[in-house]
DNA sequence: TATAGAATTGACGTAAACGTAAAAGGTGCG
DNA sequence: CGCACCTTTTACGTTTACGTCAATTCTATA
């Protein structure tokens, strides 16, 4: 099993396989290349969401995985808990229609933009009555500004 | 000290003090009255935020204590922690003309409207990518539906 | 007086997604 | 050889605003 030493990957970043059809990253370029922590890329594949393959201990990032990420971090982006994703995942199956796995992602996502719209509304809300609140302070303030100039600690 | 009974105050919920220029309530009240806990006014206290006299053990919370939660409350509603509401409410000074709290309560509020104006951005950004998503998923479960009608699992 | 309904304090639990040590093993390089 | 750097596992810490008992006490009412 061949790895790609650090100073090989930044150099080489383009990731055409020589002649291998596997290429394989550690966890310290996989986290570089997607702009996430170690801890995070530990902490999916404790929760099953990532299953890198093994040198030893030392775990290997295949494209696959990369797939996933992006995925993951897609999921991620868009608000769902990592369970969701989990859950949404887990019905991967390479050698299927997947018809269950859209369904159900379809079905969550559908929940989850109702979700979002809410939480729009609620911030516009909040915006409308934080800008309101504003208006008063800066009124009370101009009108407490002419009386007295001192002592206004 | 004489104290609203339950029984009363529920019949006679106009807030009208008899004689007396203070009227006092239990917590039980003051809870259903703003909906929130009793969990939550002990916690809100407990912060500083809130600070009811006390009859033996019993709280008893005063129109100023009102005051105080309905300025809390707007100010969960807008999006500020409790601690920056305590910050702004420590300045209030009933002696003075408040141009400090104003000013750092406007401060505040500049930062947290841009917070929140962020935020939206990012919660339409979330909308628009999951739509999309959602686009995609649909093309594929109608493309997938009329190879096969059966075996979809 | 018995009992139900409030109230009290104290303290651990929750949720999500990691952060942050700590202690140790492996590896390439000069 | 020795140092720097990467990686590993384990496990507690962080954040916010409460929820949820638990054990006890107080009060009002029948």
């Amino acid at each position: 099993m061949k790895l790609v030493s650090p100073g090989e990957a930044a150099a080489n970043s383009n990731d055409i396989p020589a002649e291998t059809g596997e290429e394989f990253v550690r966890i310290g370029e996989m986290a570089k290349k997607y702009g996430v922590t170690l801890r995070t890329l530990r902490f999916y594949e404790d929760k099953g969401l990532l299953n890198p393959k093994r040198d030893g201990s030392t775990r290997l990032y295949t494209r696959r995985d990369k797939a996933r990420l992006k995925l993951i971090l897609l999921g991620r982006k868009v608000g769902f808990s990592l369970r969701d994703v989990k859950q949404m995942m887990d019905l991967y199956d390479p050698t299927g229609s997947n018809t269950k796995q859209l369904r159900l992602a379809l079905d969550k996502s559908e929940k989850q933009l109702a979700r979002l719209q809410k939480q729009r509304a609620l911030i516009e809300d909040a915006i409308n009555e934080l800008s309101n609140s504003m208006t008063i302070v800066r009124k009370m303030l101009s009108e407490r500004a002419a009386p007295q100039a001192s002592a206004a600690g």
